[in-house]
Order: structure tokens, then sequence, then C-alpha cells
DNA sequence: TATATTTGCAACCGAACGGTTTCATAAATT
DNA sequence: AATTTATGAAACCGTTCGGTTGCAAATATA
């Protein structure tokens, strides 16, 4: 079982899971009405995600509800920024070639 | 056959492999030698990197240089943004709590 | 022209994935 | 106390994944 962040976000399902329960905490059967799979694969989905500590659980009495454990997102985003370095990069190369050839217009 | 990029960087090997050609263009066997698997093994994950154009090749007589295709990484920055917004909200309310917090004190 | 090198593709294999069905458990309702 | 509701876990199933081995094609070298 590899369940990672990566592998958590390769799935289709999950990250329409997880754009449902980012802005309001949701149970699986709410969260489950959303597709048009089972209640207990969405359960197994919420198993993933809460393994890899994308999501958190809160029960109140018999439900449970699940909530996006944003600052889990922020991994991504780390991960991200080495390439983001390299787009920027070439982004104020291609911007320094523009300034020169306008420089040689004049 | 999904092939979107989420799929694509969800395995750590082909993480590894855009990690390695992001500064610079390599062939399949130099990749290779960097991994403890087979040339056909890599040759398969460039091919998946390939079909969904987050590599980009070049023919140089029989050899074939991979290198990545930066844009396509945006994609990802942009699934991000939506939560990006998220905890800049959030931290923005805790910078709100704090200010009260500070001022109640004076 | 014969040989070596670089590469991709097809066939195969065991493991993991995503789904369903069935069952067990715990809390709420009657 | 019996029933309904909300949930997770286990067993099973077909498909996909990541790997290997073997082979074919194209280019470079002898």
């Amino acid at each position: 079982m590899r369940r990672d962040i990566f592998q958590a976000i390769a799935d289709p399902t999950r990250r329409a899971i997880i754009a449902l329960i980012a802005l309001q905490a949701m149970t699986p059967n709410a969260i489950a009405e959303n597709f048009n799979t089972s209640r207990q694969a969405v359960s197994k989905h919420l198993r993933i995600l809460t393994e890899c500590e994308l999501v958190k659980q809160e029960q109140q009495g018999r439900e449970i509800y699940y909530s996006l454990e944003i600052e889990k997102m922020k991994e991504i985003d780390q991960w991200l920024e080495q390439y983001r370095k390299i787009w920027e990069t070439q982004f104020n190369q291609l911007d320094e070639v523009l300034t020169k050839l306008k420089n040689q217009k004049k």
C-alpha cells in the first residue's frame, strides 16, 4: 500500500470528494448522493483519503462528518514549487528577449 | 486508458523522471541509468508521460531526447488554485483574530 | 555489407485498484 | 425491547498497473 498524497488525488472520484468537502463537512451518505457509485465505494475512498491525512473525521452521534485537511494540500504546492521556479525563469528570459527586441527597434 | 496528468504524477518513478529531465533533455538510456529498473520499464513511463503531453521528444539520429513540457505542469497549479484560495482565506481569518486579540490587550 | 547500438512494442505476470455484495456494529427511533 | 439508520469491514471480481523478457526496426559503426 503506497498511499501517498499523489496517489490519493490520482482518482477523479477522490478529487471530486475533496472538492465537495473543501468548504463544508459532510457525512459519507451525503457525499455518496453526489455520485453514481455505492455508499461503500465512497467509504473506501474516504478511508484512503483519511489514511494519507487529507481528510479529518468528526463524530456526531452515529454520523461522521468528513472535512478537508487543507494543510495537507500544501504538500502538493511545495512539490510544484521547483517547477514553478522553472516556468517563472523561462518567463523572465522571454521577457528579456522581448525587451531587447524592443530596444533594437528604436 | 485514463491517462490524465494526475494519474501521470501518481507514480514515484515518473515523478523522479520528471525531476531528472526538468532542466536538461535526456535519452531513455541515460534516464534508465538512474533507476533500478529496466530500460523498457522507463520507456513505458516515458510513453505515459508523452501520451498526456507532459514530455516532448526530439530525435537526433538514433537517439531520442526527452524533456519536460513545463507548460503542462501549470495544469496542476491551476487545479490547486481553488484550494490555495481556501488556505489563504483561513490564514487571513487567523490574522484577524490575532489582531483583535492584540487590540484587546492594549 | 555485417555488426553493434538505441529504441519502441507485444506478450506475459503478480500485485494493486475500484467497484459490488454481504455482514457486523453502534446509535437513534418506535 | 424491537426496528431503523449510519457506518465500516471483509470477501470477492474484473481491470489496470508496473515490471520483466523477448523481439523488431532503424541508425551508426566496423
